[in-house]
DNA sequence: TTCCTGGGAC
DNA sequence: GTCCCAGGAA
């Protein structure tokens, strides 16, 4: 074992979080819980693992679940294709695994919604495979240690830092390695004001000792914008509220919304109706989303689900609408 | 292979 | 403004 991994590895178990998933080798679980952490931080996630796992205490539950329960436990986390793929992957399981989840990275790479990055943290920390994880805490810290200025959004540099990542990785304990490189680069190791100070890779770290640190990683992209103008309309008829279903693909894929105008402007595209005091700008990754709300009159004739509004809650609704509906009326 | 898309919290 | 991976289209 290289000097790297055991101090990596020895201050793991001095400092690790106490995390559920940690104390567990169920593939289904690990799997559950490396799902919700694409893309997330460890404390916005932790609750949704909680009331995923009281939900669905097998894989087996899962498969038989359907898409607007799995869609509305996740409301919240953004990402939705997420938890599309967590129900397709487990009914996946069910019919070409015979129902056991798989623990090596290449079958689990078969399942939709694991890639690389997941294959790699399920089948290490489930089942010692000695494979190293590359996400974006690795990107960090090895970059910073080494001085790689390799943009990582490249192919080149993600084959550049997978080698590396896979040169250092324990042969006894790949499982604790992947682990700690993460939990270092999540607490130490981090984007903003990281703990020089206190790391124990300072005298050798490249970065530090060149005044490196903030300027790694690099990227290569900017993310270019687009901007959008949502205009919903909040029609209410017998204390129900009209609810219309998202299409499959695009932004709240099979979620359900109010019923939406999009306009080029910001100019109302409704001459009558009344536009209530309660605007914003809502920010997705490639997209800025102003939306507005407007009052509708009564219009039976409307497409659309009539939701009791103490009801709302129980369908997956963009955190925009739901951020309307259970502030505005409060 | 590369590029684009997809949410929310901080 | 920043951070966080994967799928599918090009």
């Amino acid at each position: 074992m290289n000097n790297f991994s055991t101090k990596l590895i020895n201050w793991y178990h001095n400092h690790k979080r106490d995390l559920p998933w940690r104390n567990t080798r169920d593939p289904f679980k690990i799997w559950l819980s490396e799902i919700i952490l694409q893309q997330t931080r460890v404390d916005q996630g932790l609750s949704y693992y909680h009331k995923f796992i009281d939900r669905f205490s097998s894989v087996k539950d899962l498969a038989k679940a359907s898409e607007d329960e799995v869609l509305s436990l996740w409301q919240g986390l953004g990402y939705y294709s997420r938890g599309r793929n967590l129900r397709k992957a487990a009914i996946q399981v069910m019919e070409e695994f015979n129902g056991v989840f798989p623990k090596d990275s290449v079958n689990l790479k078969k399942l939709k919604g694991i890639g690389d990055y997941s294959s790699a943290a399920i089948s290490s920390f489930s089942n010692d495979e000695k494979i190293a994880v590359v996400d974006g805490n690795v990107y960090r810290v090895l970059s910073r240690i080494f001085n790689i200025s390799t943009p990582i959004d490249t192919g080149q540099g993600k084959k550049e830092f997978n080698t590396l990542a896979n040169a250092l990785i324990s042969s006894i304990d790949p499982a604790s390695h992947n682990q700690a490189i993460m939990e270092y680069g999540a607490t130490v190791c981090t984007p903003k004001k990281p703990l020089c100070n206190n790391c124990i890779f300072s005298d050798q770290c490249e970065a530090f000792n060149n005044n490196l640190v903030y300027s790694l990683p690099v990227k290569s992209k900017k993310i270019k914008k687009s901007t959008r103008h949502f205009h919903f309309e909040f029609i209410l008829k017998e204390n129900k509220v009209l609810l219309q279903k998202r299409d499959e693909k695009g932004i709240w894929a099979n979620m359900f919304q109010l019923p939406l105008t999009e306009t080029t402007s910001d100019q109302s595209p409704f001459s009558e109706k009344i536009e209530l005091n309660w605007q914003c700008k809502h920010v997705l990754s490639h997209q800025n989303l102003f939306c507005k709300f407007y009052i509708s009159n009564d219009n039976s004739s409307r497409e659309g689900i009539w939701i009791e509004l103490n009801q709302v809650e129980k369908y997956a609704i963009p955190k925009v609408i739901d951020n309307f509906l259970s502030q505005y009326f409060q």
